[in-house]
DNA sequence: TATGAATGAGTGTTCATTCAT
DNA sequence: TATGAATGAACACTCATTCAT
């Protein structure tokens, strides 16, 4: 795997101002994200996601700087999508409303393309991308907020709950991905009795 | 050269029979985990090993058949150390106790190497990986050991809940050890509070 | 890097659609000939076809999947130079014409660059690559088609006699080759001598 | 493939004195042998011999300098068997009847151990192994001592006769090995009929 | 003398990236 | 701007040979 001595350039190398560009620079990051799932990290190369999306390998480094550029471009495809359905849990009366539609969102979106989201998870776990991938809406931001809620448990140390919450249901819904489990909400119940049941006691002893 | 295609052993090539022998072989996974820790899974290679261990590419292909063995051979070691750790754990009275014992283990050999823990994580989620690295004595028999025993709630799909505790467990304790959290104490309460909410919670439910 | 672990591919990797590529092809499958024939098959690598043909390995692995592969190409590209000469013969009035012909033939091909011709018969004899570089229109093919001709003895057992008289030929050719002979006059000659010979024995007594 | 940089030497490291070290030896043949005949020239490496003889590396590196030299060493066993078995020939009455004696020793000689004839023969095109292996008593002095009998028809070129004839020989018995066949009768007749007719028109012609 | 651990140059192959067309 | 041929550093793995024990 060759790396470049210099690191290579992360952002997208131009904005896409015509609607035929946009349009292709959509299929090279579907064609990424589904050459990812039939091949996993070990066939997730750039020569491959070209192919798949029909388009020649000198056009997508035309779009994308470099391979990282484009797994980045990824992320933000799938957190865009997971935070335009999430957010949606703000309008909730309670915070304990909201956070049942965060998990299941997070349910949701994990179970909607497990394989993908799962290496993308383990992606996001390089130092490289993980600065680059996580814009200012985020799932921490999200949750925070939902945790300031009125109706929700004071904490102590409310980032580090958030940490902990936000690993709960990564390594819950991970590991269902996995396993192969479809069905979203015996999952999200699952995630829901962890989560609350961390916070109720969370909250007691710290 | 490349010759035979049958899909790489992954057994360890030969029991090392003189001592000079052995040290190698100890040298070497322990440079695999140094390797793995210092340059990740991307700077992960064979010949990165074999130098950073101070012997010739030749031995290590001597004692390891290819690159997935040695992975193997790594997380056995790990495995074999989480193991001596938390079946002591089997000896407490009660098995909330034992359970107690095992999350403290799990935290204890996660924050000893972080960053080893992790990656070993993510590779055994290979399947080709995960079949060999799992012996008979594991995280997954443990659990369901202690879940079995008579003051643990009763649970409709004892394997679900093993497999969630699981989850709870790797993905707050991976996600700590990413963080550089040191406090073994600390984290263990947090990760305690988890697993026996969401048994409580999920008891009642299911 | 070895990831797949499928029995190397033997096909040529891509048509070449520009004519900078089908020149590309045509020089390695040249400098793969001519490595052949300076440095053996001990020296037969395919870095030095490479170096040898004046592009990176890189290009190599483009056109060919393999060393197998490239082999192969070698064989046919060989061979059909062969049949498009030998192949006139069929159109000689009587049968024994045409199998001198062929034998004259055989031998021009094999006196025009003796050691390719002999390394390539050594290499076809791996299995592997047999199946591979036989196409339809063969040596065999050809003979068989002329010992069916009505003015050629008849043979009780075809296909052995078939397969002997092609051992005759090889044998004879590729060892006037590795002695240095260049007369395909003398050497067509004792060869005709061989085969006729054999053929009329071997009608008499089988 | 490592041939080493200064020409490594052929000549067996020692005459074995004791006779525990000459069953060494011979076993090291033996096995060389084996290992040549089950693994192909591609599987035939000392490690692998060394195993297969039940020695250490270290002994067979002590009894041949190299592997060129073990090769040679059982090119030179095989051939002073078929030289004792080829030579009682010599005793026949006629040249007719000596040659008959040493077609069938040859063929003989080639069922005996077909694949590791066969494999013999090609490494014995490997200049390097081609000088050492031949000892004075060969097939070849054989064959013009036969051709030089008196009821034997004059050749304007002997040599070159002696040549052709045991390229027909070698070509037709390897072909057969080759195949599989078994019968030693009937391929020394086809062998017979090739070397007699071509013996009788090429003494005609020439 | 026998052992087998150790060596390292060499070989096949991949893939991120560039650039002439 | 789009193409795809070309590049070459990097990596997995082999095997003839040496040498300390």
């Amino acid at each position: 795997m060759r790396r470049s001595s210099r690191p290579s350039p992360l952002k997208p190398r131009k904005a896409p101002s015509q609607p035929r560009a946009a349009e292709t620079v959509a299929s090279i990051i579907e064609a990424a994200a589904q050459v990812l799932e039939s091949a996993g990290l070990e066939g997730f190369n750039t020569n491959a996601v070209a192919r798949r999306a029909g388009v020649s390998i000198g056009s997508l480094y035309q779009y994308f700087p470099g391979k990282d550029a484009l797994t980045i471009a990824l992320m933000r495809r799938e957190a865009r999508l997971f935070y335009e359905d999430a957010s949606k849990g703000l309008d909730q009366p309670t915070g304990e409303a909201a956070m049942d539609y965060l998990i299941r969102a997070a349910v949701r979106q994990q179970l909607r393309r497990p394989a993908l989201a799962r290496l993308l998870d383990v992606e996001e776990s390089r130092p490289a991308l993980r600065r680059e991938a996580s814009g200012p809406d985020t799932f921490q931001t999200l949750l925070a907020t939902i945790m300031g809620r009125d109706d929700m448990p004071r904490q102590k140390r409310p980032n580090l709950v958030v940490g902990d919450v936000i690993a709960i249901i990564r390594g819950m819904v991970d590991a269902a991905g996995e396993r192969g489990e479809k069905d979203v909400k015996d999952l999200g119940r699952r995630v829901r009795a962890a989560v609350f049941g961390y916070l109720s006691v969370s909250a007691g002893c710290d």
